[in-house]
DNA sequence: CATAAAATCCTGTTTTTAGGGGATTGTTTT
DNA sequence: AAAACAATCCCCTAAAAACAGGATTTTATG
């Protein structure tokens, strides 16, 4: 049996790449590429491959919703992560988001195609320098904050100060100053630098900084 | 003449994108590839390429420094910098140490041989879009910072007082909170929350926190 | 070598955060 | 219905950062 796969990725170079480590692949039949979110779900409801490579980084939508939105719509679909980076809280969401697995872009043709066979098999696949980040930072978990707090955090990366962020909230500035000790401790952090820095980090905060 | 073209980047599926788009040129001669900084200048050491693509985030060292120190050694190369992401700040630093000229990974086939062929002649190449960028953030210009002010913007990102990072790099701490200044200044924001914001977001500030 | 730039240090004041305690009202969730 | 959580508010203190306005020394660089 040839197993169908589809690739998301805005970076062409990464498309060709794969395409070219798959192409000798028997096994494996290519079925194609879409360089948005957009177009893969467009894609997806004329034709469902087995299994999807999925880049976290989309241009219109972020890889980790889209792979949730997939997963809803066509469960048979194995999802296996793709990013440049060995970053746990990605892999992670992705994972709880009903991914397959997850795969660097450095790994070679042999991972590739071991990581598809392996989630065609129902089973997980992980980069083996993503399974020692999963152990070793697993202390490190992503906060869950309240939709308040994040507005707080949101206000506080643009810079407002407490009593600032008071009054655009119509709240007191000793609520504004309660988040924020929550948001310290939730992130473990002792200062603001740190929180922002963690928050950027983890994609908490918007790249285009919103005018006011 | 045929253009011999050798590659530097750590993902290995970039490298095949690129093997494989370069495949069918007839004046493209693919010498060979790196995959960190080290073994680029191993293989400089024996042959020279025309053309070199460089990836700006490399394991042992920065495309950026890399850039420079191959240019030093050798000039006649031609430098392409290569990377996901449009950001002015690097494109720029790219150019100040040699480069060429900028690709970004989502380009075509037409746009890589296009570059190679431009650079070669002596003239600069950059993609479309980071044409764009440069025209468009003309405006939010990337502060120029002093080697100490970097350091000290280093360890504010990873939450340290102005005291302890006085400690650490042995001055006053009247002179981090100068630095500070300073950095708040040429950043044109008015708080710390902003700065480390500005910082992460123009990639100024590594992913991966350092252990003390 | 002269000038500019970088790095160092200082004295103040004011504003903002961080840390330690609370408490009250709703709203989920079990 | 009780427990847990979210959101709101309060007091107090100490630490830290921001703002103002200096100065000196070292290090590059034309």
């Amino acid at each position: 049996m040839v197993i169908k796969v589809f690739i998301v990725d805005d970076h062409y170079m990464v498309i060709e790449g794969i395409r070219s480590l798959l192409q000798n692949e028997k096994s494996i039949e290519w079925m194609g590429h879409a360089m948005n979110a957009a177009s893969c779900l467009a894609f997806l409801q004329q034709q469902q491959p087995d299994v999807i490579l999925m880049d976290i980084n989309l241009p219109d939508m972020s890889g980790i919703d889209l792979c949730k939105e997939v997963k809803m719509k066509y469960p048979s679909i194995h999802i296996i992560g793709l990013s440049s980076f060995n970053q746990q809280s990605f892999i992670q969401k992705m994972l709880d988001n009903g991914a397959s697995g997850y795969l660097l872009k450095n790994a070679t043709r042999e991972e590739l195609v071991y990581a598809i066979k392996t989630v065609i098999e129902g089973e997980i696949f992980l980069s083996d320098e993503v399974e020692l980040t999963v152990q070793k930072n697993e202390d490190s978990k992503v906060p869950i904050i309240t939709r308040r707090e994040m507005e707080v955090l949101l206000l506080i990366a643009d810079g407002l100060t407490n009593n600032e962020i008071a009054i655009k909230l119509f709240i007191s500035t000793t609520t504004v100053d309660t988040h924020r000790k929550n948001l310290l401790a939730k992130f473990e952090v002792k200062n603001t630098a740190s929180l922002i820095r963690m928050a950027a980090q983890i994609q908490l905060i918007p790249f285009i900084k919103p005018k006011n």
